[in-house]
DNA sequence: AAGGATAACAACCGCATCTGA
DNA sequence: CTCAGATGCGGTTGTTATCCT
């Protein structure tokens, strides 16, 4: 941890109306300053948060504490099996775009998730390679602490593929480092936990590779057939809409928000995106317009009016899907058989 | 019990982007 | 259009807690 705030504002750096900022460790007073402040004013701008709530601290440090330890919906204790799966899964799509794979994960933070990572996962990963690989001073052709699957590293036919777009250490997005990918490559490295999670081991290579499709886009939120994500956000909500719109969780247990919010599902409803039958897959839901409507945090926006983080930058996205070959993309989603895997 | 190793986590930093004047 | 401030995000650091020898 930083040293605690010194109290005698020593450890400062920059002022708040005249005032020296304190930094380090948030004392409880402090908190609860905070805690009170934005619990009867709301989220305004952080540098008036800080000012107006006391607090001798920049906006930015109360932005932080807010965000990664005093909201009310925050989650506490270790994440669940479940939630480490996520998070692996989400990673080998997302990469290090922490917010991104925090947004799926109703109550963990992106700090958190980030920081799970850099500990927890990367330790495994690299004591799985060792198990796994007696040639492990081959480290250059395949970084293996990031090829992952659950439970460990992925079996040894699928890291081929995993590697070319799991190479997460770096911020390089591996969506983007695939600019020809199909759809179904893109689903590829998913079997091993997408079997584990729904026990629905595949029966042949067929089957294989469009359950492990349809499991994947299932397990982040995703309509297999629509292409795109649905739904509310956070559990509650998000279990609503699971049940009317014949979704799923993960072992019915884990809620994968969606990769939009509230809006966008308003948006789908009218442009009957989520239409009741399951295997209508008509609408192309990476079209722009999908992306469009998602593209504001305004609108993505679930915390506050003021668009806090939780929304997704599909902006880019967009612009990064655009280097693909979406039509072919979207030629193969209505290939794959939509399998019902609601779990009630 | 002491000391080292390492896991876990809070918070800072710098940069990119957004927004409003 | 430009610029400055606000905000968001990812990377990184540093401290504490816990485990191991």
């Amino acid at each position: 941890m930083r040293k605690p705030a010194d109290p005698s504002g020593k450890n400062t750096n920059g002022t708040n109306g005249g005032v020296k900022l304190r930094k380090g460790l948030w004392s409880p007073e402090e908190d609860d300053k905070l805690m009170s402040y934005m619990l009867t004013n709301g989220q305004g701008c952080w540098t008036d948060v800080a000012r107006n709530a006391g607090l001798q601290r920049c906006g930015k440090s109360c932005r932080l504490r807010w965000i990664n330890y005093l909201r009310p919906d925050l989650k506490r204790g270790a994440l669940s099996s479940q939630e480490e799966e996520l998070i692996i899964h989400l990673h080998s799509l997302l990469g290090n775009r922490w917010s991104q794979i925090a947004a799926r994960l109703p109550g963990r933070t992106d700090n958190e998730i980030k920081n799970f990572w850099n500990s927890t996962i990367k330790k495994r990963l690299k004591h799985s390679s060792l198990a796994s690989s007696p040639n492990a001073s081959d480290s250059s052709s395949t970084d293996a602490k990031d090829v992952v699957g659950i439970g460990g590293i992925v079996p040894t036919q699928e890291q081929g593929v995993m590697a070319m777009y799991i190479n997460s250490s770096s911020s390089s997005l591996p969506l983007s480092c695939m600019p020809s990918m199909t759809l179904t490559q893109m689903m590829d490295p998913l079997p091993t936990m997408t079997n584990q999670i729904l026990e629905t081991p595949p029966a042949s290579a067929c089957s294989w590779l469009n359950a492990t499709s349809s499991c994947m886009l299932a397990q982040v939120g995703m309509d297999a057939c629509d292409g795109l994500l649905y739904g509310n956000y956070g559990m509650s909500t998000f279990g609503d809409y699971h049940h009317h719109h014949n979704n799923i969780g993960l072992q019915g247990e884990l809620s994968v928000p969606p990769l939009e919010s509230i809006v966008i599902e308003e948006i789908g409803k009218d442009e009957n995106i989520y239409g009741t039958n399951p295997n209508n897959c008509s609408g192309n839901h990476f079209g722009n317009n999908q992306f469009n409507s998602m593209n504001s945090n305004k609108h993505n926006s679930i915390d506050s009016d003021k668009g806090d983080t939780i929304g997704n930058n599909w902006e880019e996205e967009d612009i990064k899907l655009g280097e693909w070959d979406l039509e072919k993309l979207m030629k193969d989603v209505p290939s794959l058989p939509f399998l019902d895997y609601q779990v009630d």
